[in-house]
DNA sequence: CGGATTTGACCAGCGC
DNA sequence: GCGCTGGTCAAATCCG
């Protein structure tokens, strides 16, 4: 993941400052400081907006003259915080801005250090130097006003600089929070959603959301206010920002900020529970079960001083598990060549299918939760219905990036669809009519008839693919209520998503991509248990945005999906499994049961 | 011989 | 409670 992090990040300008690689608030403000730079339209005011995405801090309105407002903030702030001694003033300014870059957040200490490497503070400060000992030295007064001028004019240009540090900071801040607030408003939601497949006290959950439950009852009933405790990339990021998502949440409406709030830690298990559950492979999937995600949700209710993290997570990873991708493809082979590594480890006579359906296992890590069912479809038995389930613990292999981005990309539609809306989850397939293509919906389903939320990919349809060829547009997120400039950030995380894990992956052979890029849902989410590191999985949180987002807002989505995953298949069709080893494995039909 | 596959058995959920 | 079904386990078997 790291690899893949850093060939990202040096290769991709674009997904360097945004994508789905970097969601860490320093990556966000690395953008924001970009878009900054460039605009400087930044209205210092606007920092005060706690819920003001930094994005549209650059939008430009409310421009004003930035060297008038920044000579007085400069003045002022020198006096404030120099004092009168005019020949102390740059040294001390100087020595302000590093201890700042000391004592700041490793998040913070990038851009301060970047401000501060700026040669025009060290000529500053040589400058005064000069200056003064010029004053001292020469006796013509011409001269010296001469210095005096340019060393206004330099201190202009340092308080100028501390001015836009300033405002850096406050703006990663704000950004930080804005992002801490929109994952916790994700993960609210998601359990919500998840509360809600399970019939447990759905409208009364959504009244909460709708911002109807009372304080006291926040507290009592802690499912949703307790699961944003964990959600932040760090406890700073939660202090800041617990507050204002509960707030949000009550308040907000809870379509708005989905495709980009993400369950960054929807694999990522508390107790390292999902290895030991998979060791000796012993009783999987009961983990993931309803009841064992009720048990999560008494746990965290009868014992609040638990870490509610741990119990959010377990159901988040359970919500996430339940959610399925099913693609349909017509293939001979046995099955369809993905790029992970599978075992099989069941085989059994469906009900309505003469052609068993085969349960495979991802064996790329000792753990990992993934699950396939191969099956033949019983109509059509050139056509092999492939169903993932599961998170990816573990990254993946370039090969296995664009099958694994795309069940993610669509369990994350599924998800965050479904629970953007109550209408979603009431009608699913109202909601796939709203959030789908139109012209595509034959492609992609959602399906709640199921024991499991499913979208199911048909690529037997043959679906252009030159429709995924055009650059991806601009994203403009239709939720109501969300800033302007906000797709703008995340637009660029899609190349990143799809374009390079779809349809560019070839080109990534040499690379060791992050499974993080896929995301959270079934393929790329990293999970910390496995990793050992106790980090939180950062990177696929913005990836689940971005492909939230691409699907949500994507007109042609679907297409460009099916697309993708046909050549993907149709690579298998020709070269037979080569990842696989059990490639004649559903072709076997030992009919048992 | 070690890993993958096969396959009968077992378990849980669900409907009647 | 019973049967059906989906899903999984694990011993036996196969295979390189």
């Amino acid at each position: 993941m790291d690899k893949g992090w850093g060939l990202t990040l040096a290769s991709d300008p674009v997904s360097v400052f945004s994508s789905n690689n970097n969601n860490s608030p320093v990556g966000s403000f690395l953008k924001i400081k970009r878009d900054f730079i460039s605009d400087h339209n930044m209205d210092h005011s606007r920092n005060n907006n706690m819920f003001q995405f930094p994005g549209s801090l650059s939008a430009g309105q409310d421009e004003q003259p930035p060297s008038a407002a920044h000579e007085v903030d400069f003045f002022k702030e020198r006096i404030d915080k120099v004092g009168d001694d005019d020949s102390k003033t740059t040294s001390v300014i100087v020595k302000k801005e590093n201890s700042i870059a000391e004592l700041a957040p490793r998040s913070t200490r990038t851009a301060l250090d970047v401000n501060t490497g700026l040669h025009l503070l060290t000529a500053n400060s040589r400058s005064d130097q000069s200056t003064v000992d010029d004053g001292v030295s020469s006796d013509v007064d011409d001269k010296r006003s001469k210095n005096n001028e340019k060393l206004a004019q330099l201190q202009m240009e340092l308080q100028k600089m501390n001015t836009e540090n300033q405002r850096l900071k406050d703006m990663l801040g704000q950004v930080t929070t804005s992002y801490s607030a929109l994952q916790m408003h994700f993960a609210a939601l998601m359990q919500q959603h998840q509360q809600q497949n399970h019939g447990k006290e759905s409208n009364k959950e959504q009244q909460n959301f709708q911002g109807k439950s009372s304080e006291e009852k926040k507290h009592e009933d802690v499912v949703v206010p307790r699961q944003f405790m964990d959600l932040g990339p760090s406890a700073e990021t939660d202090e800041l920002s617990n507050s204002s998502s509960d707030e949000r949440t009550r308040s907000g409406t809870p379509q708005n900020h989905i495709e980009v709030a993400s369950p960054k830690n929807n694999g990522k298990l508390p107790y390292d529970q999902e290895n030991s559950s998979f060791r000796d492979g012993k009783r999987i999937g009961r983990e993931e079960s309803p009841e064992s995600e009720s048990q999560a949700w008494k746990v965290q209710k009868t014992d609040p001083a638990s870490p509610a993290n741990k119990a959010i997570e377990q159901s988040t990873e359970a919500t996430m598990r339940k959610a399925r991708v099913s693609v349909r493809a017509r293939s001979e082979a046995p099955m369809i060549t993905d790029g992970c590594q599978w075992r099989k480890y069941g085989q059994k006579m469906a009900k309505g299918n003469p052609c068993p359906r085969a349960y495979y296992r991802c064996t790329m890590a000792v753990g990992c939760p993934v699950r396939k069912q191969v099956q033949r479809c019983a109509e059509d038995r050139t056509i092999l219905i492939t169903t993932y389930e599961g998170n990816h613990n573990h990254p993946l292999p370039p090969a296995a990036m664009a099958m694994a981005s795309t069940t993610a990309a669509a369990a994350s539609m599924l998800l965050s669809g479904s629970m953007s809306s109550a209408d979603g989850i009431m009608n699913p397939n109202l909601l796939a009519r709203a959030i789908l293509p139109a012209g595509s919906s034959n492609m992609a389903t959602i399906s709640a008839s199921a024991p499991f939320p499913t979208v199911t990919l048909d690529l037997t349809h043959n679906p252009n693919p030159l429709q995924f060829q055009r650059p991806p547009p601009q994203f403009q997120v239709p939720f109501p209520g969300q800033p302007q400039n906000f797709s703008s950030v995340t637009t660029p995380q899609l190349p990143q998503v799809f374009g390079q894990a779809l349809y560019n992956q070839s080109k990534f052979s040499g690379l060791q991509l992050s499974q993080e890029i896929g995301t959270p849902q079934l393929g790329h989410q990293a999970q910390p248990h496995l990793l050992h590191s106790g980090q939180q999985p950062s990177l696929s949180q913005d990836t689940l945005s971005a492909a939230t987002a691409a699907i949500t807002a994507d007109p042609n989505f679907t297409a460009a999906l099916a697309a993708a995953i046909s050549s993907i298949i149709g690579g298998a069709n020709s070269n037979t499994t080569n990842n696989n080893n059990n490639s004649n494995a559903t072709n076997n039909t030992s009919h048992r049961n």
